[in-house]
DNA sequence: ACATTTTGAATGTTATTACATTAATTACTG
DNA sequence: CAGTAATTAATGTAATAACATTCAAAATGT
């Protein structure tokens, strides 16, 4: 559905600001699909989003700030989050060696295994989301990054 | 930058998955934006875009299923996000005549006057965010819209 | 070496969100 | 028409997020 039809407006103060209504929107639409594949394991997003973090850094450590650079959305609070990942036991916390300010944060086996079962389920919902070829999804992107530009 | 920068990541599992995360992270990097401009008006943004909405009616009050339908993200707690554009003088509620479970919830000359203030401010940055001409705009707003076809 | 500044992470507090439930009114059905 | 279901909005609650502050350790300057 167009994103006039959406959102029952047809006029918009120009190009630039539909755009980023559409965007808005579409991140939103893009969460809840994916929070009805989060439901299941009681995850949040965020708490997914820094799993796949911690596993894209296989047999490393990561401090918490090396995470907020990674993540998504930079937010304040990954200690928290991160005590969220412990005590379900998908992850480790321990003191860093070189600099004692740090803390090493490493997935587990548990970790790891979780998020082979949900990938399963996320990549089914991934491709079955849209009737984009790969030309389009690259084109997107590539869009994507152009807005960002200034 | 581009997305593999940003992110610190040169590999994703497929063309749709860096879309979703490109797409994600980019509604990000627009939301820290628009927070600076809401910021001194200690606006929230779901607030700010309920404002919007009822601007968008003129002279017509919305109930809250009628605000929620025109919702970026559809949220449950409209009530109390409404108590707060009331709390704040920028909006009136009333009890519907012809249902007496609606409500009539109509913006005020109050909240008039701050949307148009912070139009300013906001358009000011939203034209200054990208180096986008209208074109690929257009073209990326439309992908949105497929992104969404399924 | 010592004082000062910066950095990394955790915590306290308040506001906001999510989720379930409730209360009131209207719509539907036999 | 009575009884049941559906709807509209509000509320109770627990979890999460935002924002500022704190604490320890490291870096820097004199």
């Amino acid at each position: 559905m167009k994103i006039e039809k959406e959102l029952r407006q047809t006029k918009f103060n120009n190009v630039y600001h539909k755009v980023a209504l559409n965007l808005m929107f579409t991140n939103n639409w893009l969460f809840e699909g994916q929070n009805k594949v989060l439901k299941p394991y009681s995850f949040t997003q965020p708490q997914y989003n820094v799993l796949r973090i911690l596993r894209g850094s296989p047999n490393q450590a990561l401090t918490v700030n090396a995470i907020i650079e990674r993540m998504l959305d930079r937010m304040s609070n990954v200690s928290r989050l991160v005590d969220k990942l412990l005590e379900k036991g998908y992850a480790t916390r321990s003191q860093s060696s070189d600099d004692r300010r740090s803390v090493d944060i490493l997935i587990s086996q548990k970790g790891l295994d979780i998020l082979d079962e949900i990938d399963e389920q996320q990549e089914i919902w991934e491709k079955s989301f849209t009737k984009m070829d790969e030309n389009d999804a690259k084109k997107l992107s590539d869009l994507l990054d152009k807005l960002r530009e200034r």
